[in-house]
RNA sequence: CGGGAUGUGGCUCAGUUUGGCUAGAGCGCUGCGUUCGGGACGCAGAGGCCGGAGGUUCAAAUCCUCUCAUCCCGACCA
């Protein structure tokens, strides 16, 4: 494609609402625009490079045996009552009514409808197991939608789903998309990691996120630097060296701590380490008061709170209800004399005695307190959020901790929804069984923004060759030449000959124009032809993420390009 | 939903505090000329009822009320 006739608005200057580098940068070169909030147009050169990532996706699901198939996005709310989500999935979903007045929804996710569809269809054990995948615009009305494509209320997704005889076929199905998607994104050349993940409100009994690593991330992962342990840090355990036994120490005892409500100011008020301070958390669990305990330096993890409840809401408590609870303003809970629906601690406090806590009396805390003399706890278990000086649970190796963009997640859901929606087939006795499911979903949109995020400079995108838009950039800084210009348009031409996917910058632009689009753009390979270097029968190339330049000779132009489009792509580890 | 902020040509913003002439700048866009290897320069243009509604006033981008939209932080999130 030529430039000069094609959409590609480029800014000089990045809007004000786009805060992080992707989003800047997608907008900035003409990739995408915003329609609303968390809703964007796909323009040309950025509908080229999802195609690219869906091309990937669709190409490895193939080779996986799953099968392509498109479900409608506008869905009736009679199944999702039948699963129990249209209560429970909650406003993210978006609601509608037809002409009719009866109740329908936007598609965020497809479980009840492909289980619905299956249902009717699947009646034998011989049919199993099946895998079908969409590729697909997707909608959630998500609370704040943010970061460009990052966080889209309408987005693209692939989605599949396995349906299988038995536990032990699921486990295949299972790891066999895991491993397509390890192929996806090595393909994209993305740097990533395979975590082990909290299945969330999706349900099911275990779960992998699959991670782009940029330091913009929202995500932290707990990644073991000696063995390949690499969790989400929302699920990594934390390990426990064991209950120590100390010295009760003497009968705890009032200290006035007037107007010190945070951690950090009782212990520099008593002049003591944070560890020496016993958290008590106030959370709404499913409605009723629970008080979680962590060491003053530690930070809780609430999903391990509603993990250990099995509960579907965990909210920290408001200060009313703080105030209820503890007959004390936040700031002053302790666990000594606190009557709430259970208390639990943190594994480690088991090691340890003489804490510093809340007395639950405004400008009070307590000194010298044992959980095991002075309070009632109901149980002890891992609730803290892991630490990079924590060992790795495995192996007991260092961790690190880096960043990572969610961009793809496999679930094994079990019998979640066969039971709820009767999902059955007739097993090898002639008996009705429910399917055994698994699925498994990729951002597409957001793997293109979260590329980005990866791959860019102060100039702009780096685009890695298999997400890029095009291959090769030809810049014709001569515009007006004739000579130059027919050089430029034979060179392209040999390139989309050859299978090259090649732009031509033929616009009567400034050389300095073009060199600051052709950057900005990100396509990973750049060709220069102007009058000098014509003259000497060269063309000057640039790789866009090297910025390694070097010449080619127009003589036997094709040759040469090859071997310089290797070198390149070996940059990336193609 | 709680907290904060912003809405003025396509983009970035000034002007609002303290109401007052035909509402400005840079970038971008159109035309002409000079330029031509890292976002050139000159001249001439086009383009805005200042998010919307109502109100106060002789007079509103500016003050008041309501409303809509967008962004940020938090809560939330396959």
């Amino acid at each position: 494609m030529r430039l000069s006739r094609y959409y590609l608005p480029t800014l000089k200057e990045a809007p004000a609402d786009a805060e992080v580098i992707s989003h800047k940068l997608m907008i900035r070169a003409g990739l995408i625009r915003r329609l609303t909030s968390g809703v964007y147009n796909y323009l040309p050169f950025g509908w080229r490079a999802i195609a690219k990532v869906a091309q990937i996706v669709r190409e490895e699901m193939d080779r996986a045996g799953a099968l392509e198939l498109t479900m409608p996005m506008v869905q009736p709310a009679d199944l999702w009552k039948e699963s129990g989500r249209w209560e429970h999935y909650g406003r993210e979903l978006l609601r509608f009514k037809d002409r009719h007045d009866r109740d329908f929804c936007l598609g965020p996710t497809h479980e009840e409808v492909i289980t619905d569809l299956l249902r009717g269809e699947l009646r034998s054990y011989r049919q199993l197991p099946v895998n079908l995948y969409q590729i697909q615009t997707k909608f959630r009305d998500e609370v704040r939608p943010r970061f460009g494509l990052m966080r889209g209320r309408e987005f693209i997704m692939k989605d599949a789903y396995s349906f299988d005889r038995d536990d032990a076929g699921a486990d295949i199905s299972y790891k066999a998309m895991y491993d397509a998607y390890v192929r996806i994104f090595e393909r994209l050349a993305l740097k990533f990691r395979a975590v082990e993940a909290d299945s969330g409100s999706i349900g099911g009994s275990f779960s992998h996120e699959f991670m782009v690593l940029a330091q913009t991330g929202e995500d932290t992962i707990a990644a073991c630097a000696d063995c390949n342990y690499a969790a989400n840090v929302e699920r990594a355990e934390v390990k426990f060296a064991g209950p120590k036994n100390s010295t009760p120490p003497p009968a705890w005892a009032e200290v006035h701590t007037p107007g010190r409500h945070t951690v950090e100011e009782v212990a520099n008020f008593l002049k003591i380490g944070p560890e020496q301070l016993v958290k008590t958390i106030l959370l709404n669990v499913d409605g009723k008061a629970v008080a979680a305990l962590v060491r003053g330096d530690r930070e809780l993890n609430e999903i391990k709170v509603k993990n250990y409840f099995n509960a579907s809401v965990v909210e920290l408590a408001a200060p009313e209800q703080v105030v209820a609870w503890t007959k004390a303003p936040v700031g002053f809970a302790g666990p000594v004399g606190l009557e709430v629906s259970a208390v639990l601690a943190d594994q480690e406090l088991q090691a340890g005695e003489g804490w510093v806590c809340g007395a639950n009396k405004k400008d009070f805390h307590l000194v010298n307190v044992s959980l095991s003399r002075d309070a009632k706890i109901d149980a002890y278990a891992d609730l803290r959020a892991i630490t990079a000086q924590d060992p790795c649970p495995r192996c007991g190796g260092r961790l690190e901790l880096p960043k990572g963009i969610e961009v793809g997640h496999v679930f094994k859901l079990g019998l979640k929804y066969s039971k709820a929606m009767n999902a059955n087939f007739l097993d090898e006795n002639g008996k009705d069984a429910p399917m055994v499911m698994g699925c498994y979903g990729i951002g597409v949109t957001r793997i293109v923004a979260a590329c980005i995020e990866q791959n860019h400079d102060a100039d702009g995108i780096i685009f890695p060759p298999p997400i890029a838009p095009y291959q090769a950039l030809i810049l014709n800084l001569d515009a007006k030449s004739e000579a130059v210009g027919a050089k430029a348009q034979e060179l392209y031409e040999t390139l989309l000959g050859e299978g090259v996917e090649a732009l031509l910058d033929d616009r009567e632009e400034r050389p300095g124009v073009k060199f600051k689009d052709a950057d900005l753009i990100g396509i990973p390979m750049q060709v220069v032809l102007g009058a000098k270097t014509l003259a000497r029968g060269v063309a000057e190339v640039k790789d866009r993420r090297s910025g390694e330049k070097g010449e080619l000779p127009l003589d036997g132009f094709m040759a040469a390009f090859d071997a310089w489009r290797a070198k390149v792509y070996a940059g990336w580890g193609m």
